[in-house]
DNA sequence: CGAGTCTGTTGGGATATCCCGACAGCGTAC
DNA sequence: GTACGCTGTCGGGATATCCCAACAGACTCG
């Protein structure tokens, strides 16, 4: 049986509050994509150690900061399938 | 005649792809909520400066490479208003 | 005109980040 | 059992970031 989020709906947009939700769509859509964090990682020219937490949500300042700024102007932020 | 964006078509979404975009949307909930730079930054707790170089889309390590990570996935981020 | 407000930009230095390599844990397959 | 692939996590060090203070330019108001 379908649970949350599996291929029929995978259309919908991920919310994005905290590094954690990052985290969380950017290991959906990897998956998603048959993807490794390595293979991932090469594609996007950055370190395996660095996707593994950013996927699992380590908090860093500079992401931090940004999400800060959007709540206080009350902006969110969503991920979602770029259907092109 | 409407621009682009103006207060009627305020809701529109932010499709952000590089960090230029991301200032731009910063930038217009800012002004659109009556805030100086000081002011925001205070809210968010960081400094004005950075907050201009923000907004002026000053390009930094850690926000292009979560942007190339959503490229590589075929991720696309929005920002829009939160109606809530 | 000067005074005030807002923003862009710079320099310097404390701090945070990120890459790399290594290791461990957990499956799975043989 | 061993071997393999994938991921989480840690140390160390080169690098990037960000705050602060200061200054300049543009603008408005008196």
């Amino acid at each position: 049986m379908p649970t949350d989020r599996d291929e029929a709906g995978s259309r919908r947009p991920f919310r994005i509050y905290t590094p954690a939700s990052l985290g969380d769509a950017i290991r959906h859509y990897r998956t998603e994509a048959g993807l490794t964090q390595a293979q991932l990682a090469e594609m996007a020219g950055l370190g395996r150690s660095y996707l593994s937490e950013l996927e699992t949500g380590k908090e860093t300042e500079q992401l931090k900061r940004i999400l800060r700024v959007l709540r206080q102007l009350g902006v969110r932020m969503t991920l979602d399938e770029a259907d092109w």
